[in-house]
RNA sequence: GCCCCGAUAGCUCAGCUGGAUAGAGCAGCGGACUUCUAAUCCGCAGGUCGUAGGUUCGAAUCCUACUCGGGGUGCCA
């Protein structure tokens, strides 16, 4: 695949190599057919190779027999390389056929100058897409707990990446708010009142304690009473099992009491929910603020939204012979999935399935979305499997072109603590993301005021707090999404190697160096027209890299995987830091000529360090 | 039982969709701050890429089987 498969003009030498060694091959090898006319260019893995390299000629001299170098001998003759790089000879076959190339210094000039401009290189599509990204999905009455983090943070970066790339992008977020289990707060929050507790100052953590106060009350323990049955002679604890499954029976058929109540409209059992949403997304929402999530109220798509159109949606799929009856159930049957995707329930209730399927309906239809993305935990797998199957079988993919919206699970792994086990509070329970988010804080304060005695206290923990957030969100972008992690502080926060810190580090000393070249007299402004110093291999390597944003961003966006930017980001900022001890900039003895050109270079690669933070969505700060 | 995912240095992770001698960061050892921020940089050491086959010029990467670990699997979400 020729790297640019996009129709926009890139920026990277590679792009032009590539058309380059593209003519040649068709030059050389003239039956070859189209879909085999690959150039394979990649940036060298080491400096001595050269800076790219074409590795085409060994698969294309098996399909036509010859071999390789020779092949590449060919390739080599035929090539026109002017102005991009140095001219190619049998010197620069090595190996069984690899084609090693050098970029003119100008050539590296000029790509960085054309790429010098607001977008960094990153031309907006020729055709926008709609894309619409499943984020955060939280539940009323219940606080955010560590699992909700990918959620939010990957979703978030998923999301925003996409609209760096030019893309219209809508965020839904869909909270758990209907149901069962949040009738059953909303009878507990009837009792408490008529009872005569102030209810007007609840807050989101007495609601989760009642929360789960009532799910255990609800929760019959029918095995242990057939266990205990059948082993006979426990009569006391018979008994004892007896009545505590009458009651949990009575609690049930209160809140499925309610749950007709509230779903028909009743006026106190709707203000009691009301309450419980507000409260929860009030709190919720603040933790993605603190988070630097783009989730906000707008987003907030909850299921109850859904609630009227289920049952015009089952009719649609009865009518239409997609769904069927089966053992008293309705299911949907789909090609290559074995289990049945179940959307009404004997007692004539709707599943999570049934919800997921309007979901997709008006994201697709409604909201335009050309694809739609679910940044959802891995468990999860079959149920989107089963979902998008039966979305397809039943059209509600289809966008208004006539064309099927691409739906993508883009899952990912279970945060891990201690023992490699999921990462839990020490009672046992999910660890509140509030508690988490404070602690990292508390952990970054104590090294930036080691660090920084003599920085006033406002600002110390505003970059505390800006840290903490960048770390913890780095841990968990950095790694490959679909695998579990294992979470540590002591890693994160020590500050040091790969870690958001390090990355604020860098934009923070580029940053420094900038406010140094002010106060030193010298221009800034008068070397951003300076010609790129690009003698020196660390100036060489930095610039190459910085010539790779483009790319590695549209990677990340088609993958959706958000650790391949901060892996280039990462990459960026070390050749950074090495540059920074190799070639001195403002110092005393550096050439007019170089000190601008440098200052040039560091102002690009601030930039491109700053738009992958941004659009990663880390926070970054000025000093540290 | 069936299905999905994972396994790379002591630890935590990359490896750009098949390329040259498998790379980082921690931890360990040794160096560099009167000089643009040492939250940095340089060097040393550390590997049977879970196992066994296969595909080919070439495999951590693709195929098959197995082992171990995690998850899912008809009326919760």
């Amino acid at each position: 695949m020729s790297t640019n498969t996009t129709n926009q003009p890139t920026l990277d030498p590679a792009t032009a190599l590539d058309d380059r060694f593209c003519a040649a091959i068709r030059a050389v090898v003239p039956d070859l057919p189209d879909d085999q006319v690959k150039a394979h260019i990649g940036p060298s893995r080491q400096p001595k190779f050269g800076d790219f390299q074409s590795n085409c000629a060994m698969p294309i001299a098996k399909r036509v027999g010859m071999k390789p170098r020779d092949l590449a001998a060919k390739i080599v003759e035929a090539i026109d390389v002017s102005g991009i790089a140095q001219p190619l000879t049998e010197e620069s076959i090595a190996g069984p056929g690899f084609i090693n190339i050098s970029l003119l210094p100008k050539a590296l000039g000029s790509a960085l100058d054309a790429m010098d401009t607001d977008q960094l290189g990153i031309t907006p599509p020729t055709a926008p897409k709609t894309i619409v990204v499943d984020v955060c999905g939280v539940n009323l009455a219940k606080q955010m707990h560590v699992g909700h983090l990918r959620s939010t943070v990957i979703g978030d970066a998923i999301a925003r990446i996409q609209e760096r790339l030019g893309h219209t992008v809508k965020r839904q977020s869909h909270v758990g708010d209907w149901g069962l289990p949040i009738a059953m707060v909303v009878e507990q929050l009837c009792v408490m009142e008529d009872a005569g507790t102030d209810l007007s100052s609840v807050t989101l953590a007495q609601l989760n304690s009642i929360y789960k106060v009532v799910q255990a009350k609800c929760k019959a323990e029918t095995k242990a009473l057939e266990l205990i049955t059948k082993v006979g002679g426990h009569i006391k604890a018979e008994i004892e099992l007896t009545e505590r499954i009458t009651d949990a029976n009575a609690a049930m058929e209160r809140a499925k009491a309610r749950l007709v109540a509230l779903q028909s409209g009743d006026d106190r059992s709707v203000k009691m929910w009301q309450m419980i949403y507000d409260i929860t997304m009030a709190a919720c929402l603040a933790t993605c603020q603190r988070l630097h999530a783009n989730i906000t109220d707008e987003h907030s798509a909850g299921e109850s939204t859904y609630r009227d159109e289920l049952g015009p949606l089952v009719q649609d799929l009865i009518d239409r012979k997609i769904a069927i009856e089966d053992d008293g159930a309705l299911v949907v049957r789909c090609e290559g999935i074995k289990e049945p995707t179940i959307i009404r329930k004997r007692d004539g209730g709707f599943l999570y399935a049934t919800t997921d399927l309007a979901a997709i309906k008006r994201r697709v239809e409604k909201l335009g979305g050309d694809e739609v993305v679910y940044c959802v935990d891995s468990r999860q797998g079959l149920h989107f499997k089963q979902v998008f199957a039966a979305a397809h079988k039943a059209g509600y993919d289809k966008t208004p072109s006539g064309k099927d919206a691409i739906l993508v699970h883009a899952m990912f792994g279970t945060v891990l603590g201690e023992g490699n086990k999921p990462l839990k509070s020490r009672s046992g329970e999910n660890l509140n993301l509030t508690d988490l988010l404070d602690e990292a804080v508390a952990r970054a304060s104590k090294a930036v005021a080691e660090k920084n005695p003599d920085m006033p206290e406002s600002e110390r923990s505003a970059i505390s707090e800006a840290v903490a957030m960048a770390a913890i969100k780095y841990a968990d972008l950095s790694t490959e999404r679909i695998k579990d992690y294992v979470f540590s502080f002591d890693r994160m926060l020590a500050f040091e190697g790969d870690t958001g810190p390090y990355m604020l580090y860098a934009i923070a000393r580029i940053k420094n160096m900038l406010g140094k070249a002010d106060e030193k007299g010298v221009s800034v402004d008068a070397a951003k027209d300076a010609s790129f110093s690009l003698d020196e291999s660390a100036e060489r390597a930095l610039a190459l890299m910085i010539l790779r944003y483009p790319t590695i961003m549209h990677a990340t966006g088609t993958h959706h995987e958000p650790h391949r930017l901060c892996g280039y980001l990462y990459e960026l900022a070390s050749l950074f830091a090495k540059f920074y001890e190799q070639c001195p900039v403002l110092k005393d003895g550096v050439e007019e000529s170089t000190r601008d050109g440098r200052l040039r270079l560091s102002m690009l690669a601030l930039r491109v360090l700053q738009d992958g933070c941004d659009t990663l969505g880390i926070p970054t700060v000025d000093r540290m």
